[in-house]
DNA sequence: ACCGTATTACGATGCCTATCGTACGAGTTG
DNA sequence: CAACTCGTACGATAGGCATCGTAATACGGT
């Protein structure tokens, strides 16, 4: 039979539940400097941002593939909202799993840009 | 009989300076499920350990390279006493470069490790 | 001086990752 | 509908990473 297209549209996104989080998932997801600039931007005011929001040093390629890692390890959710996809950090999932840890990597991330000259 | 400190041998560990320690490198040394849990055993205490006091699941080998991992990326300091090599935990830099950070993720290994049935 | 223990260094290997280009799909607007 | 925008999927690729085995090094005790 052909596979059944209407059950599964393109357009929605795999998320690990909340149980599913993994800790070395998301310090590795949180390693690569570029994503650790998106979680920084997103966290800022706690807004979503369409992915076209960000000005990113590659493709547009690359900037799916690691919007994708970050969603994929539980650190961002992201939703289709007509034309634009929307991405807002997970935080209420990571604050309760790991309690204090994203705050502690975003202001880790804060005093070391200020260390190194913004 | 020659315990002699101030030899400037061939076993000299290089180690980044305090100002040196970048956080993408700290949170990727951490995000290796071995090196966590290297991590997560020199914390207890704050002993120092020899690396053949470790039980891990790779070949010495292997072994040696995550510890060098570790100590390159500024998480563990490693010196030499006499034929063990001995492994601690770079506590007074990391909490003074990044205040929390290694407490949080201490705590958040902690808690996962405890969720996911230890 | 030799032996045993602890650890490293080196070379090889296969997987993972970050990156890109191009072609395509879903909405919006003319 | 057609064109345009935003983002995805797929394939390719170069470099990085985790892993191993083996040979070598350093130290302490016999």
């Amino acid at each position: 039979m052909t596979t059944d297209a209407s059950t599964r549209s393109s357009r929605d996104l795999p998320h690990p539940r909340h149980a599913e989080i993994r800790l070395e998932a998301v310090l590795h997801a949180l390693s690569d400097p570029i994503r650790l600039q998106i979680v920084r931007e997103l966290a800022v005011g706690g807004a979503e941002l369409s992915c076209s929001h960000f000005d990113l040093p590659v493709t547009k390629s690359t900037t799916t593939y690691h919007f994708r890692v970050l969603r994929e390890a539980g650190v961002i959710r992201q939703i289709y909202r007509g034309t634009a996809k929307m991405n807002g950090l997970r935080r209420d999932d990571l604050d309760d799993l790991f309690p204090g840890f994203l705050d502690s990597v975003l202001a880790a991330a804060a005093r070391q840009a200020v260390r190194l000259g913004e």
